[in-house]
DNA sequence: CTTGACCTTGCACTCAGGTGCAAGGTGCAT
DNA sequence: ATGCACCTTGCACCTGAGTGCAAGGTCAAG
């Protein structure tokens, strides 16, 4: 017999507002084990864990239709194993390309600074200029 | 006399839809020079540079509304020259701080996915316990 | 048996950066 | 003078991840 959370305990306990977690049922990435005679909801463990992960997983950048993916996988056959798989790839592929597109701005950003420092001051703001050549990535 | 542009002239130059342009205009972004006699609006070259200025503050990440603050800089006066720097200072440090989450990220899902591959086929989605574990940075 | 904290539902609103649509006007070629 | 492409306005809608609010129900303490 674990634990009954009510809906601002199970809050409280993953650091998340209820309304949150609300929304989190909404969107079908979690349900209450069951329901109180007064209609309260009333969750596991098993919840806290899984609202854990929904947090963990966004902290690395998945989005919650990911999420709701990762947590339908009905572990350990190989199917959604590949899924999962598949899922980090390519979320691994997306840091990549923006790390790359994050140092090519990080260089134009210190281009434009570096060129307004070396200027007079009153014709330093031809760093819109300099923004303007180096047009790329976002 | 340099050229006047329609909006879908002005559209096609920038590559940008008509929309849009109107969008820019609607949160302050841009005007038309003039009117013409069926109240169409009339652009000139000077609106082409200022919608491929645009594009390019917003392709290394600043917002609409730092755009809006670039382009009212009357250039040449020390204050708006201030002001510019410390716009790029602004967001060099946020491309800073997100450079570092993402390569925390990319750690995390590179380690993940080792786990992956290490384990045995029908085991391998405990991937979700590494997830749940190395919780971190956004 | 009332007070107050908590819960329920449903619906609307937020932000950013647009997109879509309808009803009507313009400009030019045929 | 008619068709068609283009223009005008205003308004509503989209995504993603929530937040806010109102009207009402529940539960435990005093």
């Amino acid at each position: 017999m674990s634990k009954q959370y009510t809906i601002s305990q199970l809050a409280h306990a993953a650091d998340i507002p209820t309304t949150t977690v609300r929304y989190y049922e909404r969107v079908g990435l979690i349900d209450p084990e069951v329901r109180s005679g007064g209609n309260y909801r009333l969750y596991s463990e098993e919840s806290l864990r899984k609202l854990k992960f929904i947090r963990a997983a966004q902290a690395i950048g998945f989005t919650l239709d990911d999420v709701k993916d990762l947590l339908a996988a009905p572990s350990n056959t190989a199917a959604s194993c590949r899924e999962v798989q598949s899922l980090i790839e390519k979320r691994l592929d997306e840091v990549g390309s923006r790390l790359k597109d994050l140092r090519h701005v990080q260089r134009v950003l210190k281009a434009s600074l570096e060129k307004c420092r070396d200027t007079e001051l009153a014709d330093c703001c031809h760093v819109i200029e300099t923004l303007r050549e180096t047009s790329g990535a976002g």
